[in-house]
DNA sequence: ACTTTACTTGGTGGTTTCGCCAAGTATCAA
DNA sequence: TTGATACTTGGCGAAACCACCAAGTAAAGT
């Protein structure tokens, strides 16, 4: 079946919550397990500010979580499939050359 | 090995090729195979122009590919692995409540 | 109550994206 | 070579995005 206009849009929805370099390094960091945010503010290396809208932009669109515990806010991945939707990224966006590890294409 | 940021960078290039309603349309009807920009045209219901560009765009980001058949150009997915990419995107953002599907999370 | 720590929200300016129109290129047919 | 079809490219205004600063809220310690 096709898909459909809005179902494509409420796709794009989410996708776009991950399309951003620092979104997605916050992704990839969580696949380890839950973070606070002074932490991510660490790794991605912006204002603190700018970390929390990002979170707060990632969880609004469903790719993750929160919990508040004593003064900290742990952000956590609300699925664990993130590794499936790397790898298609990574066979599309090889380091070299076009599709050429195994399994790929 | 967690994420470096050169790398988030490269894959959040590829990740926001498809973050668009009409691109994602577009790679969602290539999964059943190729087609014109004139076809896709009809079907994202944008100008030519518009259709165009978005093309030119996924296919730089490395996400489709294209070949000049007389007047037509056709263009088709890089890659099959979209299915799996789209899986997990429903399971992130699910028609209603929380990845209540089998087999997620 | 006051302070500190951890985070969110409002506002703002600069950059990027988006979609249309107009103009250009390329291929094929007459 | 003239014309038609299929697509790309340049340009422009409108909208969205992004990162910072400043101010606000909430929990915990003193």
């Amino acid at each position: 079946m096709p898909a459909s206009k809005t179902t494509s849009t409420r796709r794009a929805a989410v996708i776009k919550a991950l399309a951003h370099p620092s979104r997605l390094l916050i992704a990839e960091a969580l696949m380890d397990g839950e973070m606070c945010v002074c932490d991510l503010k660490d790794l991605v290396g912006a204002d603190l500010s700018t970390v929390s809208k990002h979170l707060s932009l990632m969880r609004d669109a469903g790719v993750l979580n929160s919990e508040k515990r004593g003064l900290n806010i742990y952000y956590s991945l609300a699925c664990a499939c993130l590794g499936d939707f790397l790898r298609c990224v990574d066979q599309l966006a090889p380091a070299k050359g076009k599709c050429t590890s195994k399994g790929c294409c």
